[in-house]
DNA sequence: TTTACGGTTTGATATTTGTCAATTGATCAG
DNA sequence: CTGATCAATTGACAAATATCAAACCGTAAA
């Protein structure tokens, strides 16, 4: 592991409240890697081993069944992914693969199960982590009941917007046929509500997205807190697209 | 509380392993209340001011969002709702109803809180039941994505009839136009694609199932653990629909 | 520059799903 | 027993969404 990378993982604020030398003993076991772009890091149902902490470039969650396959989550720096499986020992429910070229911190499993039995702080960070990861998914779920596709998108441009600012145009953060399927719709439903949606106050151009309209905008995607977020006392940054993961 | 009670929450998976004056504190703090059918106990969006404990009774998790609304989850005795709230002081995701006359225990959240940053054995059994909790979401998330509603209503039917044991014949816990909404479609969908079914290997009469070809049934369905579950060590029981809360 | 590749868009069509309205059926209070 | 009520079903229809195929386009390798 390289001597910057150590600080950022201790800032996460999964571990930023251990002991120092449970810290350490973490660390020592773990180590750090750098994948390819489109490499497959673990397939849905192989025993969870290691806890993933994302560095550097960009990490697919997905789900895979039928011959069917489904985003689930996009991780991006500084985060980590499949904790809940590691904690239950249980094997993964989601696979996962790289987008980017990709630098990884592998955890293993069982000296994170033993350290949060005996750090509190630990512990401690490790429910919040985990009760974040859970409403998370509670929110997506939520989306895809409650919502129809077309809302689905306008709710995701206009949560891309606020993220990053409040900016009135940005560039999507994920190519089109994972957010769609990240939104559950297939690309070419994507590709026309995309077209519609010129009449409800935003343009997207490839990757540009320009929104003409908020106000119409808003209109349609009735953003809500309890669906979009963020939690208001905020304990984790809001990824490009929701990290629902654990 | 009733004398009988306090053993049953103590016995939970949640509250087994604490110590039993950290027990104590909880449950004095906390009280037992019975509450008539169909009516609501929490408002999504309210501050978490109480996990809730069902003792007696079955409650529905639901969620609302401009006039519609979907069920999330049913939580029968004995089980705990809304954890993930109480832990991180935000409002619930969910809105929570009783179908049937219920006694609930409420243990206030601020105790709850206090008592995890102290007890470590509590903090693990935290842990654990928000881990089971995030995979039971995830779990329902997939089904959602990657199923058609044929193949979500044929997993139902087929689980329920594992779950009661492995019996050709059964009846629906719960009501159509809950099970409908609960598995992401319309009453009238469910009722039409029940009789289409009756290709399929499965009958439906009134809240009457008969598996007449379970391995047609099976087909159709494709059971997958990692969708399906339960998860192999079985930390917690499966409830008549995946109590997916917290 | 040119080709090859894969993502994206578009068109035509089929399927699924939802909506609205009416009817049936079961349950329960009076 | 009877009416009221609500869940469940059914029919007709509309809307949303998926599928399949072809064309388009941007990027990157040759």
């Amino acid at each position: 592991m390289r001597p910057h990378e150590l600080p950022e993982v201790r800032h996460l604020a999964l571990f930023r409240d251990m002991a120092q030398s449970n810290f350490d003993t973490l660390m020592q076991s773990a180590y750090a890697q750098t994948f390819p772009a489109s490499l497959d890091l673990i397939r849905q149902g192989d025993p969870a081993d290691f806890l993933h902490v994302v560095l550097e470039g960009t990490v697919e969650l997905y789900a895979q069944w039928g011959g069917r396959e489904c985003t689930m989550a996009v991780v991006r720096p500084v985060g980590t992914f499949i904790l809940a499986a590691c904690i239950r020992d249980a094997p993964y429910l989601m696979s996962a693969r790289t987008l980017d070229r990709a630098r990884i911190i592998l955890v293993p499993a069982s000296d994170l199960r033993a350290v949060f039995r005996r750090d509190p702080e630990f512990a401690v960070s490790v429910i919040h982590e985990l009760a974040g990861c859970y409403r998370a998914v509670v929110r997506h779920a939520k989306g895809l009941k409650l919502r129809t596709s077309r809302e689905r998108i306008a709710s995701y441009l206009l949560r891309q917007s606020v993220l990053a600012g409040g900016v009135a145009s940005y560039t999507l953060p994920v190519e089109k046929r994972l957010l769609a399927s990240y939104l559950g719709m297939t690309p070419e439903n994507l590709s026309r509500a995309l077209k519609s949606l010129e009449e409800d106050g935003v343009k997207v151009d490839g990757s540009r997205v320009i929104i003409t309209d908020r106000a119409r905008l808003t209109e349609l995607a009735r953003p809500d807190r309890l669906i979009d977020g963020p939690d208001p006392d905020g304990a984790h940054a809001g990824a490009s697209l929701p990290s629902a993961q654990g």
